[in-house]
DNA sequence: AATATGCGTCTCTTATAACAGACATTCGTC
DNA sequence: GACGAATGTCTGTTATAAGAGACGCATATT
């Protein structure tokens, strides 16, 4: 609601395909469909620039008029183009079976997470079946250093190296505390040592994440799997949980492997 | 691999959105991680300036390396837009929820088709429980007078209309022989007169289709669901799952009109 | 009713990015 | 190992599209 605008502040005249990922970011960020004017001011760009790209948008069913009031959002273009991508993703279709398979066994949310730049976002959730649920949308964008899995995906930078990628915005939490970033670095350690992490009442007070690296054939974790149960429970279900996800995480990183000459 | 490129052909100098979406389009069609260089070649671009964009759009995540060997697919950022949009079309989501019921009580491949550009496509796809199933891809445009689902879809137009909409090859059926335009304009009042459409041995000698439309609140057919069964059922149960899919259609008809104010 | 706010469209200008073409490598084949 | 082909990178030029700003219309607000 606030007039923040330019994420990419100060730039005088950007080349239309960064406008065209801007918009998309946009809505992703926004995440409900949103007039033309309105997507110009979240990104910092001229109305008529904005509305010429996003009428050509149209016009390619990348983007779609919603309602009859111009709001506009992701259109069928996307969802084909999102249908061929989850078909050529062998990895990612395993990885869906897989956390539903957590989901159900645990009763608890499984989710695969990953890094989308320097932040990390769900890419897929499955849900527990008891009555009250802790999800998250996917494609949130969320600072790494507030998620277990975060520390995880990081794990094969050293510790300048975390400095640099992590905006130091996010090593905020959203309580207003700070987390210290060679604290986190070694937190990062850590986990690699440990090929698992768990964090409580990090990101929330009540929420405790706890997460298993899926590996390349390179030793790069490229997702996490995930739980996120109430930090309340008992330590050693949290163990047993942990144990589920690096046993599954494994089967999924040899998966990768066999998989990635296809 | 011939040399059949300009698939937009003659226009000079092309427009860095444009080659977007080309490339994405280029992508979807030929359904697998593609090098850049033969992107360029598919859509008639220069090399360099399909290089320029192609980078531009991994770094994004829109796009991204599949292998080492610089074969590209869709990205990360594409699966995050593509599940926005599912989460915000609920009449999809229902649609998906009808042909999988459909397609287990029937046991048929049951789908849901719409129009992109002038083409016909499978947006979403349940296939039934039999051995032998009549299946297609997500995503593949097929000319519109090859399918039940096609008459239906254009039942908004007039004679004239439909011979400016539907591209003149595309009335040439895969076996060689022509479907003539006035007789596919009758086909389509007559689609429209009974609210249903049955085609037996079109695309192929050995399928029936049988369709039902979607329409919004105006009347719109917005898309139909559709099965794909054996062209030597009994006519007998062709027409129970015609009625089957009308019903269906009828009642996510519908909920298109309650959902459409959210 | 009168005013104000804001949406979507249009035109014109100029900074810029699409392109041509040449270069360096890498890959595949004999 | 040597050749040919094709990949990916780089640079300069110029057609072009991003942007500024003004206009008309519709919808709130006083």
């Amino acid at each position: 609601m606030q007039a923040v605008k330019n994420g990419s502040s100060g730039r005088e005249r950007q080349n239309g395909i960064d406008r065209v990922i801007e918009i998309m970011d946009a809505l992703l960020r926004l995440r409900e469909p949103t007039r033309t004017a309105d997507l110009a001011r979240h990104i910092g760009a001229p109305r008529s620039t904005v509305y010429s790209i996003v009428n050509r948008l149209i016009e390619a069913g990348i983007l779609e008029n919603v309602t009859d009031d111009g709001h506009v959002y992701f259109g069928q273009s996307i969802h084909l183009f999102g249908q061929a991508h989850a078909e050529a993703n062998p990895l990612h279709r395993r990885c869906r079976i897989m956390i539903e398979k957590l989901a159900a066994q645990a009763n608890a949310t499984a989710q695969l997470c990953a890094l989308r730049g320097n932040k990390y976002v769900v890419v897929d959730s499955a849900d527990g079946t008891g009555v009250f649920r802790i999800t998250t949308d996917i494609g949130v964008e969320v600072p790494i250093p507030w998620t277990a899995s975060g520390r995880l995906l990081l794990d094969h930078l050293s510790t300048d190296e975390i400095k640099a990628f992590v905006p130091p915005d996010d090593f905020v939490l959203p309580d207003g505390s700070k987390v210290d970033a060679d604290h986190f670095a070694a937190d990062v350690m850590r986990a690699r040592t440990e090929g698992r992490c768990m964090t409580n009442g990090l990101s929330d007070r009540f929420t405790c994440c706890l997460a298993a690296p899926i590996r390349n054939k390179n030793g790069l974790t490229i997702a996490t799997i995930c739980f996120i149960v109430p930090v309340d429970q008992p330590a050693e279900r949290k163990a047993k949980l942990l144990d589920l996800l690096v046993n599954a995480a494994a089967e999924l990183s040899d998966v990768q492997q066999a998989g990635n000459t296809a």
